[in-house]
DNA sequence: CTGGGGATTATAATT
DNA sequence: TAATCCCCAG
C-alpha cells in the first residue's frame, strides 16, 4: 500500500550495504543468490534470521520486487513479528508496505477474505478454535447417536485435523482412511462436519489453508494472480511444514521458482503436529537445480555444548547431514547430573542457581527445560520453598481463559450473527434462566427452518412455543444485541465491549461473587479492554485474537524461566539445566512404545534442540526414582547420556553408596557388558550403561524383577512392600542395619545405626527376624 | 440449575 | 496423584 516510500538502499561507507556487513560467507552466499530456489540450511545458532531478513533487504534495496511482491511465511506470530522488527531496521518505514509477511495462517485468513466466495463462504466468516470444534463436533456425534465413550470427539478432531494437514477434502478420503473413526464414518462426519462450518460461515485453523489450496487448484485464475505477484518467496521453518503448506507453497513458487527455504532438519520437533521432515529432505527434487547452503558456523554455543549436540545427533540416520563448529574460546564440559529422586533433583537445581545468582548470573538466563508439562511441578514446589522467582511458559493462554471466551462469545455474536457456536455460548450466560429444554427447542427450530440460531430464537420467542418466561427473557436478549450491533459502527471496539459486558449482566454477575477468583476475572476482563485499545474495528481485533492467540506475559523482574524443550526452540540462554533425561520420561515412555525409530530419532533431535539452547553451560540430570501419575517409579539413565561423546562430559553423582548402583562415571573398561554397548549407535531396546550398572551391581536376587520389567522399557511401578512397618528393624547390604522411619509408595526413609539417615528402596532390604 | 461424587485418564502445543 | 468430565440426585 505505501510502496512509494521504498528507500534509497542502505550504504555504510564502502560499497556493501548495511545489511550484509557482518555476514559470513555462506550467509551472503544465501542472501545473494537471489533467483532460483535456494535450500538454506541452518543450523542451530547460525544466524539464520540475520540472513533471512538480509536477504529480504537486499530484494528490496537491489529494487528486485516492492516489498508488497515478497512472500514471506512463518510458523508463529512470534517470529513473523520478530522478522518485521528486524528488517524494519534494514529497510525503514518500507516494511510496513509487507502485507504478505505473516504465519501461514494469516496469510491463508487474508487470501480467504478475499475469495470466500468461491468455497461457500462470506468474506466476514468466523474462525473458530479447537474448543469450538470440540463442541460442534460432540454435537454431530450425538446428532448420530454415536456412543461418545467409544468415539470420542477427540479422535475425530484429531483424524479430521490430520486429514485437513494433508491436504484432504472429504472426497479424497480412501477406505482405510474413512474406517478409522466408527466404522467406515469417517467421511461421512468430516463432510457433514464441513457443511455445517459452511452454515455458521465459519472455519477452523486447517481450513484457512485447505479452502485457499482448493481455491488454487480449481481457480486457475487466482493462482496465477497471486504467482505474478508473489516475484519471491521465503519460507522460515521449513522442517515444520505439513502436507498442505508444501503443496501451497508448490503451486505458489512453481511460476518463478524464486522460492527460498530456510530450516534445519535436526530440528524437526513437531511431527506429531502433522510437519513432514520429508519436506526439506527432498526439496532439491521438488525444486531441481536448487541451491543449498549450508550454514555451519555457530555464534552461540562453547565448542564443548556444540560438540556434545553433535555426537549425539551424529546417531540419527535420516540427515542431510550438517557439522556445526564456533570460534568461540573453550568453556565448561557439559555436566550429566545423577540424583535419588526427583526432589533432589529439584533441590540440586535450585543450589546451583542460587550460586550462579551469587555469582551475578542474570536469572533471565537461565532456563530449566523439560520434557514434560508435569515435571515443572516439582520445580515450582521446591523454587517456591526457597524464594526463587521463575516464571512457567506453557499451559494457560490468556485467551483461553472462560471469561475471555464469554465476552469474545458475545463480540462474535455482534460481529456475525451467524456464530451458533458463540450464541450458544453465552445464551445463559449470565444465567438467564434459559436451560437445555430451550436450547434444543430452539435447535430444532433453526435445524428445520434453516436459520442462524440467534434468529430462530427470536422467532421462536415470538411464537407460544416457549414457556412466556423463556420467550420474553430470549426477545430482550435479542434486542439487546440489535442495539449492541446497531452501536458498533459508531464506538470503539473497547467501548463496545464495556458496554456490552455491563449491559448483559456479566460484570454484575462477577462483582456479586465477591471472591478474589472473580475480582482476577474482572482484572482479565478490563485487560482485554485495554488490548482492545489498539483495534480499529470490532472485525479488525476479532480475527486479531483468533490468530493471535499469544501469551505476552507482561514481565516484572528477574526471573529463571521453565518450560518444555518443544517451546525453547529458537530461544537461547547462558545456562541451561536439563533435568529427568531417563529412559520412560526422555525418552518418552510413549515414543518408545509407539512409533518406532522415527519417533526415537525425533525424541534424539529434541535432545539436539535442548542442549543446543545452551550458550555457556549446559547441565543434564536424570533421578534414579520418580514419582509419576501418583506411582513411585524407578528408571535408568537415558540412552541419550550414553550417546554423549564423553571427552565433553563431566559426569557427576549425589547419591548416597554413589559407587554402587546408580554410579554415574562409568567407563566401559571396567563394565563387564561393554562388548553390548560397543553396538552403538541406533541402538533400539533400552541397555544403556544403567542397565549394565544394574545387571552387573552385585544385587544378583533383584535381577528377576528388573529383567521382569525390561518389556516395560525400564521403569517399573513399584508397590509398596506389605511386610515393612514403621519401626521395623531392617537390614541392607551396603548400610547394615537400621529402623524404618518412614514409608512412602516404596521409598523408605531409614535411621541405619552405623550409616545415618538415608532414603533407600524397598526392595533393597529385608527385614530383620532375628527377634 | 447446581453440586457432589465416581470414573477416567494422563507428551509435546502453534494457528 | 490429581485434574477433569459426566451423570444424577436434589
Amino acid at each position: 500500500m505505501n510502496d512509494g516510500s521504498l528507500q534509497p538502499p542502505a550504504q555504510n561507507s564502502g560499497d556493501i550495504p548495511a545489511y550484509a556487513a557482518r555476514l559470513n560467507a555462506p550467509q551472503k552466499n544465501a542472501v545473494l543468490t537471489t533467483e532460483g530456489p535456494v535450500l538454506m540450511l541452518a543450523g542451530a545458532g547460525t544466524g539464520k534470521t540475520a540472513a533471512l531478513t538480509a536477504r529480504l533487504a537486499h530484494l528490496v534495496a537491489m529494487r528486485k520486487a516492492w516489498p508488497s511482491e515478497i512472500l514471506c511465511v512463518t510458523f508463529t506470530n512470534k517470529a513473523a513479528r520478530e522478522m518485521r522488527e528486524r528488517v524494519g531496521g534494514h529497510i525503514g518505514d518500507a516494511v510496513e508496505g509487507m502485507p504478505w509477511l505473516g504465519t501461514f495462517h494469516s496469510i491463508g485468513a487474508k487470501m480467504l477474505r478475499r475469495h470466500a466466495e468461491l468455497v461457500g463462504l462470506q468474506s466476514n466468516y468466523t474462525i473458530i478454535d479447537t474448543d469450538d470444534q470440540l463442541r460442534l463436533l460432540k454435537q454431530l456425534i450425538r446428532d448420530a447417536e454415536l456412543d461418545e465413550k467409544r468415539w470420542p470427539p477427540r479422535q475425530l478432531a484429531g483424524l479430521i485435523d490430520r486429514w485437513k494437514n494433508r491436504g484432504l477434502n472429504p472426497d479424497d478420503l480412501d477406505a482405510v482412511e474413512n474406517e478409522s473413526y466408527a466404522n467406515g464414518r469417517g467421511q461421512e462426519f468430516y463432510r457433514t462436519y464441513q457443511e455445517r462450518l459452511k452454515a455458521l460461515n465459519a472455519c477452523d485453523f486447517g481450513d484457512l489453508l485447505l479452502h485457499v489450496l482448493n481455491i488454487f487448484r480449481k481457480h486457475r485464475e487466482v493462482l496465477e494472480q497471486y504467482q505474478k505477484r508473489f516475484k519471491y518467496i521465503l519460507v522460515d521453518e521449513y522442517q515444520d511444514t505439513n502436507q498442505v503448506q508444501y503443496l501451497w507453497l508448490r503451486l505458489l513458487a512453481q511460476e518463478r521458482k524464486n522460492i527460498c527455504v530456510v530450516g534445519d532438519d535436526d530440528q524437526s520437533i513437531y511431527s506429531w503436529r502433522g510437519a513432514e521432515v520429508a519436506n526439506i529432505l527432498k526439496f532439491d527434487r521438488d525444486f531441481p537445480g536448487a541451491k543449498v547452503v549450508r550454514l555451519e558456523q555457530n555464534y552461540r554455543s562453547t565448542p564443548e555444548i556444540l560438540a556434545a549436540a553433535s555426537g549425539l545427533i551424529n546417531a540419527n540416520s535420516q540427515r542431510l547431514g550438517k557439522e556445526l563448529w564456533t570460534e568461540l574460546p573453550k568453556g565448561d564440559k557439559v555436566r550429566v547430573v545423577g540424583v535419588w529422586d526427583a526432589p533432589e533433583e529439584a533441590r540440586r537445581v535450585g543450589e546451583d542457581i542460587e550460586r550462579l545468582e551469587s555469582e551475578g548470573a542474570n536469572l533471565d538466563q537461565i532456563a530449566i527445560l523439560v520434557r514434560a508439562q508435569y515435571q515443572t511441578r516439582e520445580f515450582e514446589d521446591r523454587f517456591i520453598q526457597i524464594g526463587l522467582n521463575y516464571r512457567i511458559i506453557g499451559g494457560f493462554r490468556f485467551y483461553e481463559r472462560a471469561e475471555i471466551r464469554d465476552a469474545l462469545a458475545y463480540l462474535r455474536v455482534i460481529a456475525q450473527p451467524q456464530d451458533d457456536l458463540a450464541f450458544e455460548r453465552i445464551y445463559n450466560q449470565p444465567k438467564r434462566g434459559l436451560g437445555a429444554k430451550t436450547l434444543e427447542k430452539m435447535h430444532s427450530y433453526a435445524r428445520s427452518s434453516g436459520m442462524p440460531l440467534a434468529a430462530a430464537s427470536l422467532q421462536l420467542a415470538d411464537s407460544d412455543e416457549l414457556p412466556k418466561r423463556a420467550g420474553s427473557t430470549i426477545a430482550a436478549l435479542m434486542r439487546d444485541f440489535l442495539r449492541w450491533r446497531e452501536m458498533e459502527p459508531n464506538v470503539t471496539p473497547a467501548d463496545l465491549l464495556r458496554t456490552v459486558l455491563d449491559e448483559c449482566g456479566y460484570s454484575a454477575m462477577l462483582e456479586a461473587e465477591n471472591t478474589a477468583e472473580a475480582a482476577g476475572r474482572i482484572e482479565n476482563l478490563s485487560e482485554l479492554a485495554r488490548a482492545m485499545e489498539e483495534y480499529e474495528s470490532l472485525g479488525d481485533f476479532l480475527e486479531h485474537v483468533s490468530l493471535v492467540m499469544d501469551n505476552d506475559a507482561r514481565d516484572d523482574g528477574e526471573k529463571i524461566t521453565i518450560m518444555t524443550m518443544h517451546a525453547a526452540k529458537g530461544l537461547e540462554f547462558n545456562n541451561v539445566f536439563l533435568p529427568g533425561w531417563e529412559e520412560g520420561v526422555f525418552p518418552s515412555q510413549r515414543s518408545l512404545d509407539e512409533g518406532g525409530l522415527a519417533s526415537l530419532e525425533e525424541e534424539r533431535r529434541l535432545a539436539y534442540v535442548a542442549i543446543t539452547r545452551a550458550r555457556k553451560r549446559c547441565t543434564i540430570l536424570h533421578a534414579a526414582n520418580r514419582r509419576i501419575y501418583g506411582q513411585w517409579t524407578s528408571s535408568i539413565p537415558s540412552r541419550f547420556i550414553e550417546e554423549l561423546p564423553d571427552e565433553y562430559i563431566d559426569q557427576e553423582t549425589t547419591m548416597a553408596g554413589g559407587a554402587s548402583l546408580w554410579r554415574a562415571n562409568w567407563s566401559e573398561s571396567d563394565d563387564p557388558f561393554a562388548h553390548v554397548s560397543s553396538a552403538r549407535p541406533n541402538r533400539s531396546n533400552a541397555r544403556g550403561p544403567g542397565w549394565q550398572r544394574a545387571l552387573s551391581s552385585g544385587y544378583e536376587t533383584k535381577q528377576a524383577v528388573v529383567k521382569e520389567n525390561r518389556r516395560s522399557a525400564a521403569s517399573f511401578a513399584a508397590q509398596p512392600r506389605s511386610d515393612i512397618t514403621l519401626g521395623a528393624r531392617v537390614f541392607h547390604d551396603k548400610f547394615g542395619y537400621g529402623t524404618v522411619m518412614s514409608q512412602e509408595g516404596n521409598k523408605l526413609e531409614i535411621n541405619f545405626e552405623q550409616a545415618g539417615t538415608k532414603r533407600v528402596i524397598d526392595s533393597f532390604v529385608t527385614v530383620d527376624s532375628s527377634d
